[in-house]
DNA sequence: GGCGCCATTATGCTTAAGCATAATATGGGC
DNA sequence: GCCCATATTATGCTTAAGCATAATGGCGCC
């Protein structure tokens, strides 16, 4: 059996992988301009962009105009890193899952949650802290900074029902975030909610998230030891 | 001054992912065909089909076929993790780099990385090590298992002058590869390499990567504390 | 020689039109 | 009522053609 018929601009973009992973092309060289390659594969010149295109957004390649196309120097690949639903997470891996609320409750936040959030020192926030376990094991800790005036109706949910990320993607679905991943060694409020000693390496992943151009959470989620975050390019 | 004038089909993914995000359109809602959206925006199924990929390939929305495109139930956004040359990171963060190549030799690879490689137990691969500095102090520990059949050209290669990273990125750019971060506590070797005490929580990648669908290279990144992998989405 | 303007060039965007394909909806036969 | 073939529908792909725009390189003016 021939292989499933793919569309042209794909089997394109596969043929030009090929002479960047062979070396026929080598990082920084220029390649053949666009018209050039509609007459070579036989097809238009928008086909032979949209397999350029595309291979542009995944950093294979560099475009400019006029200047034209060539092989990225030094190819930073993209790797999708994936922000899940907690909860969908430890299901998905085959456990049960519960969370608890910790807390819950209006606080002055501390000076490096507003300014990582570009609000002035000494506001108040909802601080919501919740464990989640996945058979009983707690295997995160978050930590949370809301600002309840871009979470509008935060105040109204019930958080011990409804995961705090859950009802943010049902009501406040995320805009822009930057997101910071580090090793930390567990203090011993981590210890603590985690079950683990002081000092155990934990995976932490921070996440400052805006919504309609307002800061709308700071977020620290610690990860118990052996959490592996993973993904593909 | 009125905003730059952005193509007419970015314009009209801001305006659909405001619809998202304001929650007019929610997670799983149905959104006008490409049809009526381009008669809604005044231009052609072609534009508005542009932004509507481009939305899908987000992760905002979801495309099939005759049924139609939807909100995502759960956006599961991803965000670009970028994979630098290490080299030219720490220049970039204002710091002089220097390495040290700490081994370089055939051996028997250990279990764990043949069996990441998907190669049989008990094969010989070349075993790199390098400290990767930044001003003086050790930031990156970088302990790397190679195929040289894959690698071709790696035998000869001065590895004390050129960066393994630098090398394998002119010489056999990477194909496929895996990606796993987690938090470690610093063995007695990484300790010594990182000028660290034993147990310091550390941040390690593991990259598993393929070239041509052959193993090419298992890699251990440990950082130093403090580290922080940062993106944004 | 040096500087600024202009022509050139490759990519980027948009339209228009048609065929292809996947998936759902429908209707006829049993 | 159920099942299968067929019609319908929305997305997906491709062509063809033209204008727009960012850079570059060269020409001419000083």
């Amino acid at each position: 059996m021939p292989t499933a018929a793919l569309p042209v601009w794909s089997e394109i973009r596969g043929d030009l992988l090929r002479m960047i992973h062979t070396g026929a092309w080598k990082p920084g060289d220029q390649i053949p301009n666009e018209v050039e390659l509609a007459s070579t594969y036989g097809c238009t010149r928008s086909t032979v962009s949209r397999a350029l295109r595309d291979l542009a957004e995944a950093g294979f390649l560099v475009r400019r105009r006029k200047s034209g196309t060539r092989v990225a120097a030094n190819p930073t690949r993209r790797a999708p890193l994936e922000v899940p639903i907690i909860g969908d997470a430890i299901k998905a891996a085959g456990h049960a899952y519960r969370f608890e609320l910790v807390e819950r409750k209006l606080k002055t936040a501390p000076v490096n949650v507003t300014q990582a959030l570009g609000m002035p020192a000494g506001i108040d926030l909802l601080h919501v802290q919740v464990v989640h376990r996945g058979g009983n094991l707690p295997l995160q800790f978050e930590d949370r900074w809301l600002n309840p005036l871009a979470a509008t109706g935060i105040s109204q949910a019930d958080l011990a029902t409804i995961a705090v990320d859950r009802w943010l993607l049902q009501f406040a679905p995320l805009g822009n975030a930057t997101i910071a991943i580090m090793a930390e060694a567990a203090g011993e409020d981590i210890a603590d909610a985690l079950d683990l000693r002081t000092g155990d390496p934990v995976l932490v992943v921070e996440r400052t998230s805006f919504r309609l151009s307002k800061p709308l959470s700071f977020l620290r989620l610690v990860h118990r030891p052996g959490h592996r975050i993973t993904t593909a390019i």
